[in-house]
DNA sequence: GGATCGATCGGCT
DNA sequence: GCCGATCGATCCG
């Protein structure tokens, strides 16, 4: 399979995010393949866009926004979750799309484990036997992080490179009808950006974050 | 199903 | 100090 190249993320920010749709996000962990189809992402663009972490200029944290495209970004929130970005652009230029959800493809038990140590083996979607559904294993940008074993240690990594252990492979692109945007999750206010539709999801995947 | 709240800590106003 | 591109548990209806 093909690996979405530098070429593919030097563009601007809201195709790539568009266009990541229906791709196939994959992570080599212990020499297994875990991967995700990309059913749900975010646009992030520049430091005009007030709910960029860019928004007010370049930190050690948001370093790897202004890097080069193809690279991820990976940030820590909430003091326990992790979140995967991929840098968009030029150089110099702050902007990343957020992968918010996958439908689980390849590795799945590895990435129930991840998720829930205890029982993760168990697959069950019968609520109050145990058992978790797979829209909850990831269906949010920090579950996605958790099951695929991602964290700071990513940042800035080149996405792009041969022998890369996280990257994109190109998979069959879907017709506009299939996706939907609106509003980005969790981002408030009343700018012109704060309301812009920059969430892009596939309109009738049960594997979204948020109907 | 929806609202609310606690966890937990790094980054920056 | 304050708050966040979140999640999961709990409570209510």
């Amino acid at each position: 399979m093909e690996h979405l190249g530098r070429d593919f993320f030097a563009r601007d920010t809201l195709t790539v995010a568009r266009e990541l749709l229906a791709q196939r996000l994959v992570r080599v962990l212990d020499g297994e393949r875990l991967a995700g189809r990309i059913v749900e992402v975010e646009a992030y663009v520049g430091e005009e866009d007030r709910a960029c972490h860019a928004r007010s200029g370049r930190t050690e944290r948001n370093a790897s926004m202004y890097g080069p495209p193809g690279h991820a970004y990976v940030y820590f929130v909430y003091g326990m979750h992790h979140c995967l970005n991929v840098v968009t652009e030029r150089e110099g230029f702050p902007a990343a799309v957020l992968v918010r959800a996958l439908e689980p493809l390849e590795g799945i038990e590895a990435m129930r484990s991840r998720r829930w140590p205890e029982r993760g083996h168990v697959v069950s979607v019968v609520e109050g036997r145990g058992g978790r559904a797979d829209v909850e294993l990831l269906g949010g940008p920090a579950r996605l992080c958790q099951a695929l074993g991602i964290d700071r240690r990513f940042d800035g990594v080149d996405l792009c490179a041969p022998g890369a252990h996280l990257f994109v492979e190109r998979a069959a692109a879907v017709p506009d009808e299939a996706v939907a945007a609106g509003p980005r999750v969790g981002v408030r206010g009343d700018g012109a950006a704060l309301v812009a539709p920059w969430r892009f999801y596939l309109r009738d995947s049960r594997y979204v974050s948020r109907s």
